[in-house]
DNA sequence: CTCCCGGATTAAAAGGTTTCAAAACCTCGT
DNA sequence: ACGAGGTTTTGAAACCTTTTAATCCGGGAG
């Protein structure tokens, strides 16, 4: 099979090869080159092998950025991720690539590490890239931006966060009810005095958790004045750290006998600066996490958390978004999760 | 500011606005709202607030994907990376992200997850969208796919391995010198007999791990002998769980007294492992880990570790890219930082 | 009065693919 | 030999932007 010289053995400063090329070495047209890729039904078998042959012979690979410009719409979802870091975040990623593999897309991962600037640019770079869909969850979900998108006929899946707008779908975890059931286990193993480590109240997901401890208080008959709120400026094991040695310090009249962290980061710097500070778990302090990262049953005292269907929020976040692309008369859906809370032997031996 | 109809409140059926509307708005031609987006210098001072306006108002967002067509190059990288969960891969990436922002590009994230076939989907899927350069920690660093990659002409670096070709720019870590300090360390506390805790030995990392810890057995003049392999299937907790497990089923005159694990995960279930198993650490069992994850120095006894200049590593491979991108002249290079050890209590109080 | 100049703007081509109407080709029955 | 009817193949337009050469314009020099 022999092949022109311009595209041949091409080791420096030949052009990239295209259909065009393909179609000369196989003396046929661009058309019958397109339709070899996109519709080989069309095209007879014997010059169907030929095309093949010249396009593995000169490795031509198709130009993706062509192609869209002329169908208008290109294979690839993006996810933009609030921290890159945080296993949840990751797990939730790997849902959503499930989805987009068995729909034969390419799922994109952004990290916007909490930075609404940089958030912003990645939206405006995906949004100029014309990207099949977002999924994304937001530092800010009140940002105008996501409406706007939205409203320019992107799709867009808002995951983890709730917003009351009907311009797109989006898919979340009661964190009321984690709150509560994590709340309600602790008040059923006989704690009375809770601490509640958390980020900035701030955090909608920090203030619903918070909302569902004070719930579950209340339905046990006791008053908001029996959660000792620590709150940290930010949510990594560090800050929980610092947590734990502010309520070592508490008087021990006043010392709550368990906490309830907002994430288990904090969950795990807590449990670290127990052991520095000589407080066993649970038997001087008891200990729920929230999301029940992997490092939470791996630590040395395993630890009691709220898990989130973390896998399962993202292919439902994928599924809507390919719904919505495929079908025009699209309604926008808000699915909820109900957490499960996860007994381990921090709050019980 | 009035606009054409066409383009105009645009709810819901409206076309997609392009530069060509912008122009009609503006009543100047297409190839001057093209230079108000590129070269703001060559237009007018009037025209050129009068086509911002207009964009403004029509929310025009430019498509990249055509601008890509005709200049040849886009402003993405990508990094595929092995294991998203891992956060050695997400603190590379982190690194990545500094530089790119820098050079006003932007970084797409891919997770192969550890699968071949996945990572090979993501490779022509990215050659496809002609991303402007790939960075990559390879599943098998000796895939051909690679090198066919970068002779088609597309800049590519290849992160935490190491492979002999001269067609790519390459950054790594030296993992025989950070088995070496590793297990110098634990000589100099006095151990003699150590377990080697790692994957299989065709993962590259864990082969030269191990190898660096016997050159150090060498160096002090102890055989291979003195070092017990514990290998595992895989590299995650629970993997250093079993293997703790099955240290402790070993007679006590041949037990080793300490623990070098191929990487962090390991070490943590390991630890965990010593826990429920009532072995004290380090006086019982020294472990020694790889990576220094956050979790390493926030385990309930913080971990001693092998740190890699992850951050370090992620921001020479995306400027090694760049710089590729940028100089045709350009000689590829491979680059290799040294480890340090973290000494913590897993080995020492 | 013409010519030329520099700065601002325009018109048209280019880039690689898909799509679609039309052309070419084949097979068969007459 | 011809035409019908079906299967393949072709050629050109379209997608949206950037780029380049050409045009336009007012004014100063000759």
């Amino acid at each position: 099979m022999t092949v022109p010289d311009t595209a041949g053995t091409g080791s420096a400063g030949s052009r990239t090869v295209g259909m065009k090329d393909v179609a000369a070495a196989a003396g046929v047209s661009v058309g019958t080159v397109s339709n070899v890729l996109n519709r080989p039904g069309l095209v007879s078998r014997a010059t169907r092998t030929k095309v093949e042959a010249v396009i593995a012979e000169l490795r031509f690979v198709r130009n993706e950025t062509a192609r869209h410009l002329r169908v208008g719409h290109s294979r690839v979802l993006a996810y933009v991720m609030l921290d890159g870091r945080n296993p949840f975040f990751t797990d939730v990623a790997g849902g959503m690539e499930d989805t987009a593999g068995e729909a034969d897309l390419s799922l994109f991962l952004c990290n916007s590490a909490n930075l609404a600037a940089r958030e912003a640019a990645y939206l405006t770079r995906l949004e100029q890239q014309r990207v099949q869909g977002i999924l994304i969850t937001p530092v800010d979900p009140g940002s105008p931006q996501l409406d706007e998108i939205a409203r320019r006929g992107m799709p867009l899946v808002i995951v983890d966060r709730t917003r009351n707008s009907d311009s797109h779908c989006s898919v979340a975890v009661d964190d009321v009810v984690g709150g509560e059931i994590a709340v309600r286990h602790l008040l059923e193993q006989g704690h009375e005095r809770i601490a509640f480590v958390g980020g900035q109240l701030d955090i909608g997901q920090v203030r619903e958790r918070r909302e569902g401890a004070l719930r579950a208080l209340l339905a046990a008959g006791l008053g908001p004045d029996h959660l000792v709120d620590l709150t940290t400026s930010r949510m990594a094991v560090a800050d929980g750290g610092n947590a734990g040695r502010r309520l070592a310090g508490l008087p021990s009249a006043t010392r709550p006998t368990a906490a309830f962290c907002a994430n288990d980061l904090l969950a795990l710097g807590l449990l670290q600066a127990c052991a520095a500070l000589r407080m066993r778990v649970p038997d001087d302090l008891a200990i729920v996490g929230y999301d029940d990262i992997e490092f939470a049953a791996a630590a040395t005292v395993p630890l009691t958390s709220v898990r989130q269907p973390r896998r399962r929020l993202g292919r439902t976040a994928a599924e809507l978004l390919v719904q919505e692309t495929a079908d025009p008369t699209h309604e926008h859906r808000q699915v909820t999760f109900t957490p499960e809370l996860v007994v381990r032997e921090s709050t019980y031996q």
